[in-house]
DNA sequence: ATACATACC
DNA sequence: TACTGGTATGTAT
């Protein structure tokens, strides 16, 4: 209660920084010692002072809740509290009391493995850290108040014994392979929530424990040398160190699970003694961490309930090297919550713990009789989060984490205020961050710089690109921009730091796939229907095509804010903009999605084998029918015709069952350049397309060619230039098909379009073509490029949304996104070399390509 | 989309 | 001398 006494003074003892005993390990200690030397020992340091000020900021916040409170009619809370009952019943309507959730924790995990390997520190006060900081120490050192996440020079004020290891993650990490092995013998979707703690669901291996017999149910002792009965009492046991046989000595009153010896007679094997588990939760999760004991030498603690929430719970009652079963029932589970301090959530921490403390709450079931309060005071996530806590409810199925969402590296140091050394440690940050993006072959589209000064004020920077990024110089790029940003701009000159980071984030590699499968299936259901519809008339329906609803592109392009307003009535390019570019792009994207389907039934047949089912394209003809109807205003790579039946090509494929077999009949048109490839074998075709697509994506700047100043009325021709020598690092440019000679052509008034001659690099001048649309463009300016690049991504992007939404045609979303990142990245460097307006530190990065979702890459589909 | 705060290990 | 690093998510603008 007086823990976080600085309410009066302002200051006092911090909330934030006052020993937290809330976890396990620190019961009966002199806590008021223990603070009075956390803080002088912090008392006028940046930190210290850092910390007061963010104290009081929270302290605002609450002051706040409660004027808001005060305001608060009892006509409202009413009302308040009639909607909690009605949500309260429907909650209690869904409450799932069947499920056998286990969260299971390793007790002080690193110091464990560390006391474990060094035997000299089994009976010291230890920790795993540097005297900056600590991220764990040992039971005996808890007891001195020394904790995760104290600074080490802090806990050897407090405990001047105290051992600090350094941290080997290494170590950590095999150990925590070792027990996820064996949680996966329990539970093999089991959730990790880090290296030494997991949720599992045991309600499947409790089912088909009940028939299993008692040998599969039989563990041995790992050596012979253990005396059984004492096994955790029994500390002080020297046995071979090199047989790591006994537990080290972690703590010396363990609450503890019963032994439950048996079986100490030597059964002919190894003289190891057994013991048989039975059948029950509490038996299985038993077994579960004497197995983990076994093997590992390793103690872990365990919490059985009906769900995640009241599993974290109980995995923290009796730990260390204990376990405790909430049983699954309504009055059990409400009588666990009654009493159980709010901070004891998973989710609660230090500011929302103080912020219900100041309203009166400080346990669940306090949480439960100021529900219609806290829902008028919290926001609505928060309020039911509470909620749901407040009825013991919480997660009933453990699910593997998802994809990741963000990666990042951040470091800590001296003091850091030239300007040079800032950019270097910044660079060298962002080469780590590409190195490990590389080993998950991630590419994301926002970049962050975080900062934090000598006066532990952090700030975060963000840049959102229109395309992904991954490699060093991309990543740097960025962040380097959002550094010279700061240092340009920080108040009292030179930045400060104590700490640099980047994190990069809008991952599109992986969940690429993912809309794009959905779109595919889409496709595949709508069969004729979609393609016997004509282009022209869906581009009417879609108002692409009607001419009052059109805004100038010069509105366009001035400003994306204004392209986004227009997303309703119009999502085209203008009212100069010609219907056949559009149908020529419409058709490209149909026969990408034609690619797509045929890669698509690759995919199936290998994946599924025996059930691959045959893939018929009906969808082809009328297709065809409608490409030989549009003039094809756009270029190929190859020099092949663009007659309509040629933009699509014939697709029969059949999946067989011995695997893979997808039979093709005529040609193929690859879908990056379009030029046909003659073939029916599926891994030519992809290899071309492999081809197309490395080179697309590695060598944008070919996509421009600048080389003839000739028949251009360029003034700035020099822009072609920049571009070429910022060529990006080409390292990764594996195939190196020169081939890829589309000139991109961008005209930003498509009347005056030349009709579709097929580009070569053998034309005359330096001519864009924008990559989205296809369309070339006559104009010099590189600005105006990127607009109408973004302009075309954006348009590519809404038509996507409203196949997938709204239209029953389902639009292009398998587009060549390859040629839309080679755009992006084009149109970026473009403006790195001319205006710095993009990503200047005065003007804000533009906003461009607003609404872009991740988009898909189809190169996947192609392997 | 960005910035900042909170939370967890 | 010295108060982390990585990820996710919520809140506010």
């Amino acid at each position: 209660m007086e823990k976080g006494d600085a309410s009066t003074k302002g200051e006092g003892l911090l909330s934030r920084m006052a020993l937290n005993d809330n976890k396990a390990g620190m019961e009966g200690l002199d806590r008021d010692r223990i603070n009075k030397i956390i803080m002088e020992s912090s008392k006028g340091s940046r930190f210290y002072e850092n910390e007061s000020k963010r104290e009081q900021q929270v302290n605002q916040r609450i002051e706040k809740m409660m004027l808001q409170k005060a305001k608060i009619t009892e006509q409202q809370l009413k009302k308040a509290q009639a909607q909690v009952e009605k949500m309260v019943a429907e909650l209690e309507r869904s409450r799932d009391l069947n499920r056998l959730i286990v969260h299971v924790d390793m007790d002080a995990f690193y110091a464990a493995v560390e006391m474990r390997d060094c035997p000299e520190l089994k009976d010291k006060p230890m920790a795993v850290g540097s005297m900056s900081m600590l991220s764990t120490s040992n039971y005996h050192a808890r007891k001195f108040g020394v904790r995760a996440a104290m600074p080490g020079f802090i806990a050897k004020k407090l405990c001047p014994n105290l051992v600090i290891v350094p941290t080997n993650f290494d170590k950590y990490r095999a150990v925590s392979d070792e027990i996820r092995e064996i949680f996966a013998d329990y539970d093999p979707q089991f959730q990790p929530m880090s290296l030494d703690e997991a949720y599992l669901d045991f309600t499947e291996h409790l089912e088909q424990r009940q028939s299993w017999p008692e040998s599969s149910r039989t563990h041995c002792f790992r050596t012979s040398s253990t005396t059984k009965g004492e096994e955790k009492i029994d500390v002080s046991q020297e046995a071979e160190p090199e047989e790591r046989d006994l537990s080290p000595v972690l703590f010396e009153d363990s609450p503890s699970s019963s032994p439950c010896l048996s079986g100490s007679e030597a059964d002919g094997a190894a003289g190891g003694a057994f013991e048989v588990f039975g059948t029950s939760v509490e038996e299985a999760v038993r077994e579960m961490r004497f197995r983990i004991e076994q093997k590992t030498t390793l103690t872990a603690s365990a919490g059985i309930a009906p769900n995640t929430m009241l599993a974290k719970v109980c995995s923290d009652k009796n730990k260390p090297n204990g376990q405790y079963r909430l049983p699954s029932t309504r009055e059990a589970v409400m009588d666990f919550i009654q009493s159980l301090p709010v901070r004891k959530v998973s989710g609660i921490g230090k500011v929302s713990e103080k912020m219900l403390n100041a309203l009166g709450v400080s346990s669940c079931s306090h949480l439960g009789q100021q529900m219609a309060l806290l829902s008028m005071l919290f926001s609505e996530t928060a309020w039911h989060h509470l909620l749901q806590v407040s009825l013991g409810l919480g997660s009933t199925h453990i699910q593997r984490h998802e994809e990741r969402k963000s990666m990042s590296t951040e470091r800590t140091f001296r003091e850091l205020s030239k300007v040079e050394e800032q950019f270097s440690l910044c660079r060298k940050l962002c080469e780590e961050l590409a190195e490990d993006m590389k080993k998950e072959a991630l590419k994301g589209k926002t970049v962050t710089l975080k900062l934090k000064n000598v006066n532990f004020e952090v700030k975060t920077r963000a840049l959102t690109l229109s395309y992904a990024v991954s490699t060093v110089d991309e990543i740097f790029a960025a962040a380097k921009d959002l550094l010279k940003t700061e240092i340009d701009n920080v108040s009292p000159q030179p930045l400060r730091l104590r700490l640099m980071g980047v994190r990069i984030s809008a991952f599109v590699s992986s969940d690429d796939k993912k809309p794009l499968q959905k779109s595919i299936i889409g496709f595949l259901q709508q069969g004729k229907t979609d393609s016997s519809q004509g282009i022209h008339q869906r581009l009417e329906k879609e108002h692409l095509v009607n001419p009052s609803s059109q805004t100038a592109p010069s509105d366009c392009l001035s400003s994306a804010q204004k392209c986004q307003r227009q997303e309703e009535a119009t999502w085209g390019r203008g009212s100069k903009t010609g219907e056949e570019p559009k149908q020529s792009f419409f058709q490209r994207a149909q026969a990408k999605r034609l690619q797509l389907q045929v890669a698509n039934a690759n995919t199936q047949a290998e994946g599924h084998g025996e059930n691959a089912s045959v893939i018929t394209s009906t969808g082809m003809n009328a297709e065809e029918g409608e490409g030989s109807s549009l003039k094809a205003h756009n270029s190929t790579c190859s020099a092949s015709d663009l007659e309509g039946k040629d933009m699509v090509p014939l697709v029969e494929a059949q999946a067989s069952t011995s695997g893979c077999v997808v039979t093709v009949s005529e040609r193929l048109t690859c879908p990056v350049c379009f030029g046909q490839v003659e073939t029916t074998d599926l891994n030519v075709f992809n290899k071309h397309i492999d081809q197309c697509l490395s080179n697309a994506s590695t060598k944008p700047n070919q996509y421009i060619i600048s080389d003839t100043e000739s028949d251009f009325d360029h003034s700035d021709h020099k822009e072609c230039e920049v571009l070429e020598s910022n060529r990006d690092d080409p390292q990764e440019d594996q195939h190196s098909l020169g081939s890829l000679q589309t000139v991109l052509l961008i005209n930003d008034d498509n009347e005056t379009l030349t009709s579709g001659q097929p580009q070569s690099c053998d034309d005359k001048g330096p001519v864009l073509i924008c990559p989205v649309c296809q369309l070339t463009q006559d104009s010099d300016d590189l600005t105006i490029f990127n607009h109408h690049v973004d302009l075309c991504l954006n348009q590519e992007v809404l038509h996507q949304l409203r196949g997938q939404t709204l239209s029953p045609i389902n639009p292009p979303s398998a587009i060549n996104s390859k040629a839309i990142d080679r755009a992006r990245l084009l149109s970026t460097q473009a403006s790195k070399g001319k205006s710095k307006r993009r990503d200047s530190p005065s003007s804000p990065p533009s906003k461009k390509a607003k609404g872009l979702g991740p988009h898909n890459t189809i190169d996947k589909f192609f392997r």
